[in-house]
Order: structure tokens, then sequence, then C-alpha cells
DNA sequence: GCCAACGTTGGC
DNA sequence: GCCAACGTTGGC
């Protein structure tokens, strides 16, 4: 069971200033339509979690900041919402397919850790997810020992 | 159950 | 905007 995740968000949707504006500095990550992803939300995560908190599709992709998790899984309404953009008609009211959890605001970092940075840490960072080639997880497991690393750049 | 087509992610 | 990678879907 890990204790670390790094989270990715698309500034242009949700950005880590939107998080720190957030009623409670907490936000539902909801929208995830991934069953690797759906599983650690629903398996693995536990309020406390600690969180990086990744910009993606920018223009210097990167960690900004830390975050918390701060709740347990809950069931995400928009799969059942015909409007909503991450409707899956395919999920049932009576066998929901897709959760999401609570995100509370820590901090910002000092500075963005850019992607290229974490690259050029690959050696000490080891197997992880983000720096492998085309990797599409949009929440993945952390490691201690990567935590600590990747804090220790800022 | 295979696998080609398709859609999505996300860096560049 | 391009493209590589990969998950999902659907025909057979």
């Amino acid at each position: 069971m890990s204790a670390y995740w790094l989270m990715k968000s698309e500034p242009d949707s949700f950005s880590i200033d939107d998080l720190a504006r957030s009623p409670r500095k907490t936000t539902f990550w909801d929208g995830v339509r991934n069953f690797q992803v759906r599983n650690m939300f629903r398996d693995h995560m536990m309020v406390g979690d600690g969180v990086l908190f990744y910009h993606s599709s920018t223009a210097v992709p990167g960690v900004v900041g830390l975050a918390r998790v701060a709740s347990g899984p809950k069931i995400d309404p928009t799969q059942f919402d015909p409007d909503d953009h991450h409707y899956d008609p395919a999920s049932q009211l009576s066998a929901p397919r897709w959760m999401g959890v609570d995100v509370k605001f820590t901090r910002k970092l000092k500075r963005v850790i850019p992607l290229s940075e974490l690259r050029a840490h690959a050696h000490e960072l080891g197997d992880f997810p983000l720096i492998r080639k085309a990797n599409r997880l949009s929440v993945m497991p952390v490691s201690a020992d990567q935590w600590g690393i990747i804090i220790s750049l800022e």
C-alpha cells in the first residue's frame, strides 16, 4: 500500500491555483475513466496520503504543488449525467463503475519541478510511470523514496 | 479469444 | 498540430 501519489491535471481545466481557491481548499477528483486509476481510488488510497500535484499538457509540464487525499472513495456522479462530458452510458446506478476521492491543497512548491528535470533524475527515481515513455496514467503511486527525491529538488 | 480500428493522452 | 503509445471496442 502506497502512502504517496502523483495526480495529473491540465492547468487550463483545473490548476493548483484553482485547488487553492476551492471551498475548504478541497475538490472532488471526478472524471477519471481508467480502470487502473479507479482501482487505486477504490482499493489503495487512504485519507491523509500525500499527493504530488502535476500540471500536464502545458508549456512546462511538471510537479507544481502538494496536496493530500481528503476522503475515501466516492461514487463519481458525472458518470450518470448525460450532459456531462464524462457521461458513461454503460455504468449502472446499481453498480457504478467510476469513483473519485477528495483532494485537499497543502501548498504550492516554490518552483515548478519540470518533467525534464525528473527525467534527468531517472536513475535515482528508478521505476516511475511518469518518466516512462508515453505513460497515460493520470494517477500513479509514488514510493517514499521517490517522494523524498522529488521534494528535495524544490 | 484474437486483433484491427478507433479514441485518448500528453509531450514536443 | 503531429505523432507515438496504449486502452477499449467490436467484428469475426
